[in-house]
DNA sequence: AAAAACTCAGAAACCGATTACTAAAAGAGG
DNA sequence: CCTCTTTTAGTAATCGGTTTCTGAGTTTTT
């Protein structure tokens, strides 16, 4: 293993300072005669140089890398958002360091500790610690942060959120617009934002309706990985179907637990949607792929990563730290798992 | 914007030298006194300080860092491997950099040589590049890869390789042992090392058995999202269905593609697997979702990232430059769209 | 009591880049 | 021919840590 070839190398290879190769390397417009460019340009490309990018950065303290923290990289809806991010990132020639949770917020804490060791000026968070000490005296240091998803209560931090809310009241509105009337809900638990707002929603749609509303809560763990998920919609709805016979249509909190819903409803030979009607939420890829393809909210989840990331650029580049918070908007994807309910039935 | 607290001020706050500093922090087993080191720990948290890694990692030459490039990460199947590689990561407290070449040579010999600047040294990568070339120059000066996935023709490279052409010998046999002796094979196009090799072993099944294979090749675009993939494998079963009106059974190239497949034949008012048999091919969660369950050949995603990530840091911290070569095998999975079929039919 | 060994702390060099400052050489103007 | 710019290159300080080396003070050995 070779000793590796730094930039000093570089000026005695081509009897030239160590500062003149920094300056044609990193095409500075510092006058450099054009002789010497050419010759130490090739010397470099012949040497196979390899700029040592924690010099550069300790000296010049930028590390242009932002930071992203996510429960999930493997739920489809954050990896759009990453996708996102990334073609934003790449536009400015920023890198992305993408953190999972996994929902264990010791993890998230210690990620957001790496990153500000490493130096990453700018963070987008869909953040489930409580804890916000940390994050807090990071931005005073100079941190820049953009939270996503997860609404954090922090004045000074920018918000791109989801209207959830607004989200659960579209998809039960859609329902009852359909005829229906008797219409659960089935939903993992309600220790996240994100669950508290669809649920608001949901009850909000059903009460001005003058409907009872039906909920089924999920205990299930912790870890949320989908195999889990659709596991606690099969069960949810087993759950429902005993309780409450007279059911005509199911909410189902995400996309993957309304598979597990119609799973469960296929295998009791119930048809989607002559039986029942079941609409989801996320509108994830997959929701077109299932038999019948899945009625949804959708959120915007790429457009999600492409304006928290154009936001955060702005933020490091202008130093404009004005905090400002996004609501982004539901829509409803109408596709064949709910359908009209005659109003004898 | 505050100036960071650094080591140096850190010193000066406990009247010490930076040097005592460093070793207590960074937990230097050099004798430092029990009060000098209770101090100086006090110190350091009530200031808040956060080390600056550039500076540590300049003077130490060790990034703790592997990168991980795969094609992308809104693939589950990668989505998995990278579960896999951070879990180990973690407890060996590495750091894990995720970058998505997005089937884009450029972009993945881009990410290299970024991380090589970054003086990451240890890698995994999915390579679809064809020019091997920084690769090479790479490992030379003291980088450490390993090839999962797709092969990398190089002797300096251990390989994670997963075994294809079993894994479609698999497939197909499944389907003959079934009853069923036309089947068609849809897949995208056969550019990867992947590719080839699944239907290499598709071919050599039915060769075997007497069969005569129908293939049909998706020209699809080379963007891979899960919609792209969903529409052409739509696409290929209408193609088969058409030229093809004998077949009772479909091969997919992935499980996406399956979905697609079971797609058309579901709109075409077909049974699955009554009428028709499916298979697909790579073992994703979704594959249980949807209906009918997707009988697929797995293959052990997860087990590749923890064995990838396990054999790179034995690499790293051994010194150990023996370059090996695994091969995983395929499992088959069987659900519920395959069924026999009689021998008259 | 002197010598040897040990404990603990600091001074300063160093990692690989950037950059403020200095200086030599060349060209312009009188 | 001599001064004044202008152009181009180099010297050395610096970023924030780590680590080698040196040395002061203390304890143990003889």
């Amino acid at each position: 293993m070779k000793k590796p070839v730094t930039i000093h190398d570089i000026a005695k290879l081509a009897n030239a300072s160590s500062a003149t190769v920094s300056r044609v390397l990193s095409n500075s417009n510092y006058p450099v005669s054009a002789a010497m460019r050419e010759k130490i340009t090739r010397i470099a490309k012949e040497a196979n140089y390899i700029p040592n990018m924690l010099g550069k950065q300790l000296k010049t303290n930028t590390s242009m890398t932002i930071g992203v923290i996510i429960p999930s990289i493997s739920n489809p809806f954050y990896s759009s958002v990453i996708l996102g991010v990334e073609e934003i990132a790449r536009e400015h020639n920023y890198h992305v360091i993408v953190c999972n949770s996994l929902q264990n917020p010791d993890f998230e804490l210690g990620y957001l500790q790496t990153m500000a060791e490493k130096q990453v000026k700018g963070i987008i968070l869909s953040s489930i610690a409580q804890n916000t000490s940390l994050l807090k005296g990071l931005l005073q240091n100079g941190m820049h942060a953009i939270a996503i998803d997860q609404r954090i209560d922090e004045e000074e931090i920018s918000q791109i959120e989801f209207n959830y809310a607004k989200g659960g009241y579209m998809a039960t509105k859609h329902l009852i617009e359909h005829g229906h009337t008797r219409i659960g809900y089935a939903t993992s638990e309600l220790d996240r934002h994100s669950r508290t707002e669809i649920h608001q929603g949901y009850l909000k749609a059903m009460s001005e309706a003058g409907l009872k509303p039906v909920v089924e809560i999920s205990g299930a763990g912790k870890v949320f990985s989908s195999s889990n998920e659709f596991d606690s919609g099969k069960q949810l709805a087993d759950k429902m179907l005993e309780r409450h016979k007279d059911l005509t249509a199911i909410f189902a909190c995400n996309d993957v637990m309304a598979f597990g819903v119609i799973h469960t409803l296929t295998s009791r030979g119930l048809r989607v949607p002559d039986d029942l009607s079941v609409i989801g939420f996320d509108g994830i890829e997959y929701g077109q792929m299932i038999h019948p393809p899945l009625t949804t909210i959708k959120q915007p989840d790429y457009e999600m990563g492409i304006l928290a990331c154009k936001l955060l650029l702005d933020k490091l580049q202008d130093k404009d730290s004005s905090h400002l918070s996004v609501m982004l908007q539901p829509r409803l994807v109408e596709r064949a798992s709910v359908t009209t309910r005659q109003a004898g039935d």
